[in-house]
DNA sequence: CTTGACCTTCCCATGATGGGAAGGTCCACA
DNA sequence: TGTGGACCTTCCCATCATGGGAAGGTCAAG
């Protein structure tokens, strides 16, 4: 199997493929006369193992541990775990941190006439003009001053 | 005011100051004789904008946009609201990917013993084995076969 | 034998930020 | 007057994961 079927039965692109080698991710994979890499069954099955831990959004040094605790015969399931849950840990912090963003903004645009009239609370919030009259159009032209 | 009284006074780091400048997200600064940018409160307000912008997670690229609505004196806040209801929906669409990541690996933590046993439904969701019983401590050694 | 679809390596770009080197400048203090 | 340290300058590199594309080799079908 070339490396574009191996693309195609595993769902990451032969780009990524040979990135992934080159870091070591995976093992260099053997070459045919033509200097073509050929691909069997179970590196098909790696890659997608790698494509379903990207998608649950682990990195690729997460996804090179678990790669490795697949592969061992001796794993212990705690360590697995382990970085499960680290890794769910972080996407709940990101989560709780844009969720907060959305509600920042959720409040300013619902404050916001989005209308034909240039007040706009939103601007005024990133002015941190909380007296609601900011207006930044003479900063255009003071600029050009120092410009 | 010096880049690093800039920097101090709006809170963004001089080295941002300087790429903010090169992208043309602001106006190149007077220099002194000796070369040094020059800053004034006008521009350390634009930095606290483009910092706030940032902190809501707006791409720098929308935050030029909020800029220079921010700059027109003619803007029409229905502009401003768009701005900010797009990066709301895409805000968004990204907590609810990262929550479905979330979900399925919370569900499979629950299902791990995070014990000493090899045994781990992780591993074996990211290998698609959905029989339970993956082990792919075999794959390591055919790849060297292979390498 | 040509054509098109592959494959190879190599370099570059993304977005926003930081790190650090090499060198110039300025100020305060001895 | 010298010196040290705290600034400033530009330039290059690294991150993370991915894609784009060029230049050139290979292969198979017509």
């Amino acid at each position: 199997m070339n490396i574009g079927q191996a693309s195609e039965a595993s769902g990451v692109s032969a780009k990524m493929i040979r990135y992934y080698e080159e870091i070591g991710l995976i093992r260099p994979m053997g070459r045919t006369g033509n200097n073509y890499r050929v691909y069997g069954e179970d590196e098909v099955h790696i890659l997608r193992f790698i494509r379903r831990a990207r998608s649950l959004g682990f990195s690729l040094e997460e996804t090179e541990t678990l790669l490795k605790l697949w592969q061992d015969r001796s794993r212990e399931s705690a360590a697995v775990k382990e970085v499960a849950t680290a890794h769910i840990v972080d996407l709940e912090r990101r989560i709780a941190e844009m969720q907060g963003m959305v509600k920042t903004l959720k409040h300013l645009a619902d404050c916001c006439g989005g209308d034909h009239r240039p007040n706009c609370p939103i601007l005024d919030d990133l002015a941190g003009d909380s007296s609601a009259k900011g207006d930044a159009s003479h900063l255009g032209k003071k600029m050009k001053q120092h410009a």
